[in-house]
DNA sequence: CTAAAACCTGACATTGACGTCAAGGGCAAG
DNA sequence: CTTGCCCTTGACGTCAATGTCAGGTTTTAG
């Protein structure tokens, strides 16, 4: 598929697919005229791309991070205490959204007309 | 208290504080010479302020519902249903993140050495 | 073959919540 | 009164992901 197509598979836009591959995120095949072509199996790795960067992670962490996935070889301590952290961030993260949820639940409550 | 006070309470810069008065987050008193006094109850404030803005409510949203903890008059039926509308953006936000966080765990299971 | 649509690179613009620096004024201790 | 620290306003810088525009090339439909 061409980069039009992913993007319209993944709601990216064609300037965020480019990105991603600037940072090293997504890697691309070139037709002989330069134009990027994407494997199916792009739309997943974009989607988990998005995932990961709404979950406030930063396109070099997800980078240092997200090759694990395809390539088995690189597993070392150091990559597993860096996923161990990046998980606890999220958690934590998560946590403080529950009580400013909590907050907001209230206010909801308070102010129902 | 003044800003310095006030920014070590809540591990706010002073900076932060007067962004957040700039954008009518939060009051002061001025001293004769035009200092910033806060009172006490401005430390609840502020780490309110921090939660919403870590839970990714921008600043001008934050001043759309914010007063309404402060002053009862303003319940209004488009308050309330700007309150309900960010609830349901956290709460989405909240969901997202666990299957973000379920995916991290995933890698840190499989990657664990 | 030709025109339109999609794509390319490169560069500058944007947004929001701050950091940071400059030049000066306020205020308590000695 | 002076020293030193904290404060003031104003302005410009930053960062990350993305928008947008220009000028040119490739691909596709007819």
């Amino acid at each position: 598929m061409r980069i039009g197509d992913l993007a319209t598979a993944t709601g990216a836009s064609a300037r965020s697919l480019r990105y991603y591959e600037e940072q090293g995120l997504l890697a691309s095949e070139r037709s002989s005229g330069g134009q990027r072509h994407y494997p199916e199996s792009a739309v997943e790795r974009v989607t988990l791309i998005q995932s990961l960067l709404a979950a406030g992670l930063s396109s070099s962490t997800i980078h240092d991070v997200l090759p694990c996935i395809t390539e088995k070889a690189i597993r070392t301590p150091w990559l597993a205490e860096r996923l161990r952290s990046e998980l606890s961030r999220v958690e934590d993260q998560i946590s403080s959204l529950h009580r400013t949820r909590d907050i907001l639940a209230g206010l909801v409550v308070h102010y129902a007309v």
